[in-house]
DNA sequence: CGAGGGTTGTCAGCAAACCGTCAGCCGGGT
DNA sequence: ACCCGGCTGACGGTTTGCTGACAACCCTCG
């Protein structure tokens, strides 16, 4: 689950980018709005924080660009001020949600989950696919009840084609989701990833769809 | 576009609804948790303004009940004091969104707007033509209600020829879709490859115009 | 500081699937 | 009958994905 991080102020950056990754997210961080801009309208994010304070080029026209642009992640606006009218003006850029500070970074956190959830289609916090039942509030996993142990990247994989449950997700996908951006292109990670998380869910949970990429059906309903 | 407005206090819920009607909203507004948990359970809204405050049954466990019973209409949540481990309790049960009294009218316009436009759906990704249906997310095919397997050269010409459905489509026109621009010319891929799709999908699916190409029947609708 | 356990990327080997090629066949239109 | 466009079965080189082993790394604990 990759988020972008767009946020001037390095102290608070590193807090925040500390408090997504214990909570199992990656991050990329950028400091202005040129690199927000380019690297929101060449990546692939799951939800974008964005604060409106930034050198070189204002939050709200980022923003703004990459709606323009027809970029729909969501988006998460941070500002000192809870100044009413700017809440409205960030909505109707096209912001999602809006988080005044100070900030206590559970709620931070809280947001940013539901925002992925709800970009994912997925409201509720837990899901459940196919007698595997996780809860992303507690990050725990459990395989017809009972508790399943998973690594972090092992988690971040499960969680990620449960929230996409019915699509096939390719490699490359899965590959911008759980690392970096500089990650090495060619190299079957994700595939000894898959394996593992099989060993643990049962090797029929994830399907395998040959040169397209990887799917977990989601219950009926 | 209806909303339901689950609000215990008339005053502020006779301004809210009067804002949404000025908005172009049609609401449904009800007083205490029981009848709102009956009311999202059976009707179908565009949102839902829940209030956490509630007579009977709390906001927050009707919220639960019925993310628990897979609605999935979007929900904000107003409550009376901004309490942060409130909202993280209310995100986390379901909520999409958040937002503290007092608030500015406009404000929750702009959320409720928010709310409904990212809760819009998408076209259905299942094509379906002479008993042969196609799911573009988790990339099968099914025959007669049969799951067929086809590779994923396969899947893309079987693919290629629905969504042009009802149309003959020639062989260049093929390889151009199928293969890089540098393919040899005069090779007969495209026929081996029509062959297979025809075994597996019957013989009379893909119909040959001699000389100019091929075709699949779209069903009638 | 070092031992030990857990995590995670790399690598090599393997099995299966994939898919273009080819040669020969078929069948309809002139 | 003849030809040309299309069909088909067989073949094998290549690609793809899976797996076990291993090593680097990061913890924690003694």
């Amino acid at each position: 689950m990759r988020i972008l991080l767009v946020e001037d102020d390095a102290r608070l950056a590193a807090s925040v980018g500390q408090a997504l990754e214990a909570a199992g997210f990656v991050h990329d961080w950028v400091e202005d709005g040129e690199r927000a801009w380019f690297l929101g309208d060449t990546e692939h994010y799951a939800a974008v924080i964005l604060d409106l304070g930034l050198p070189r080029l204002d939050g709200l026209s980022v923003l703004r660009r990459w709606r323009g642009a027809g970029q729909r992640f969501p988006v998460l606006i941070l500002t000192a001020r809870g100044e009413w009218s700017e809440r409205v003006e960030g909505i109707d850029a096209g912001a999602d949600d809006y988080l005044p500070k100070p900030f206590r970074m559970e709620e931070l956190l809280a947001r940013v989950r539901a925002l992925v959830r709800r970009a994912a289609g997925q409201p509720s916090p837990v899901i459940e696919c196919g007698g595997v039942r996780l809860d992303t509030c507690r990050m725990t996993v459990t395989r017809d009840g009972v508790p399943v142990h998973l690594s972090p990247q092992e988690y971040r994989l499960a969680c990620y084609l449960m929230q996409h449950a019915g699509r096939v997700v390719s490699q490359g996908e899965l590959t911008e989701q759980l690392y970096a951006q500089d990650f090495e292109r060619d190299s079957n990670a994700i595939e000894v990833l898959v394996g593992r998380v099989r060993r643990k869910l049962g090797s029929e949970w994830i399907q395998t769809r040959r040169g397209f990429g990887y799917l977990v059906e989601p219950d009926a309903d």
